[in-house]
DNA sequence: ACACTTACTAGAATCCGTTCTAACTTCGGT
DNA sequence: ACCGAAGTTAGAACGGATTCTAGTAAGTGT
């Protein structure tokens, strides 16, 4: 469990032909609905490889272990989550408000395949992974919040990265089903009032 | 990957006699000593099984699966740092002050055998774990920063858990190799004067 | 002491991730 | 149209966690 993008990788450079990238994507859609019911231990190499009509050294070949399959399903999760943010991006006044909503429409986006979310976030944890998704939802809650206006300071980074791993393990609680959704704005709103608020400013309290 | 305590489990009940409990303790011994060089591939069942003097079958009886000997192990590393913090309590005049030299106390102990460590965290994290660890830890922050004088507020809980959350996350960036200790002295005081420090008072900043 | 339930042992067997092999295709260059 | 490199395939093989089996010891009640 290492590699991040490996040899023949999704956009970037590498996929020579176009059935190249059919098969990758192939392998993914198989990958993502056999975790979206049965989990992580639904999501079997061998059934992976089956379902996408590819070889299990093909499928090897495209993503080196089972963590890279992970890493790269989990991304085009991000992708959309971004991609809905641009689309229709949260409106609260406060910083912490924003970071609020963006997590929480994360949470309600990983909530509809329960399984797939548990199987990719433990995963995540667990991985190696050079492409941080902390770091990128981190970035993401610094760019919503808008703390970044001309300077981001280093606390404004730990600060937003503090609150992901909040969401994270929130997020962790919830699949083992120790949290409702409720239970868990509540406690992000909590966490993203104190981490978040301006202090001068807007007080949530 | 589920159960938490089994059926002939540590000092709770279902232990008949003294050789099970000295079975128990050659078990969590070999598997700390395995795992601390070598991390978790080293800590394998069959060796620790062997290294224990028992056959692999009793070893799953006593843990039903590698996971729960890994919070077995985990536990025992908590009860020791409850008793180092009970012989010399976190003087810092401030909660967060108190907490962040919990927090820092605990990652020195886990620095010492990283491999240890690494194996433990990801475990845990990955764990069904009934017995939370990051509940353990949330009880012990609010209980060191004196947060809870009599009363122990929901809030007062959510932050302390919050804190704890940033810091598993922190730990796992700095085994990574991402983060060194200094990096994570600083980032855990930025969170902690957010997140427990009490207003009115003492401010960090 | 005796019968019996429960614990332990050695080892085979199963499951799944990963690796390896040998033969077959596809593609780019000529 | 032909060649060699790189990509693909089916399937065997390996390693480690977990499960299963049959038989042997240990502890308990009478």
């Amino acid at each position: 469990m290492e590699a991040v993008q490996d040899l023949p990788p999704g956009t970037a450079p590498g996929l020579r032909t176009k059935s190249q990238l059919q098969r990758r994507r192939r392998i993914l859609q198989a990958a993502a609905a056999l975790a979206s019911r049965g989990g992580v231990e639904a999501m079997q190499m061998r059934t992976v490889a089956e379902r996408a009509g590819v070889a299990l050294g093909t499928l090897y070949r495209y993503f080196p272990s089972k963590m890279d399959l992970v890493v790269a399903v989990v991304g085009e999760e991000l992708d959309m989550l971004e991609s809905s943010i641009a689309r229709r991006p949260p409106a609260a006044a406060t910083p912490d408000g924003r970071a609020v909503d963006v997590l929480m429409r994360a949470t309600r986006g990983l909530m509809r395949e329960p399984e797939l979310a548990d199987a990719l976030i433990r995963a995540l944890i667990l991985a190696d992974v050079e492409l941080p998704f902390g770091d990128r939802m981190a970035g993401l809650l610094v760019r919503v919040a808008g703390l970044s206006d001309g300077r981001a300071t280093e606390e404004q980074a730990v600060l937003a990265a503090s609150l992901g791993a909040v969401w994270v393990q929130e997020l962790l609680e919830m699949l083992r089903g120790r949290r409702t959704y409720e239970d868990i704005q509540r406690r992000i709103e909590i966490a993203a009032s104190r981490l978040l608020a301006e202090f001068p400013a807007s007080r949530v309290e």
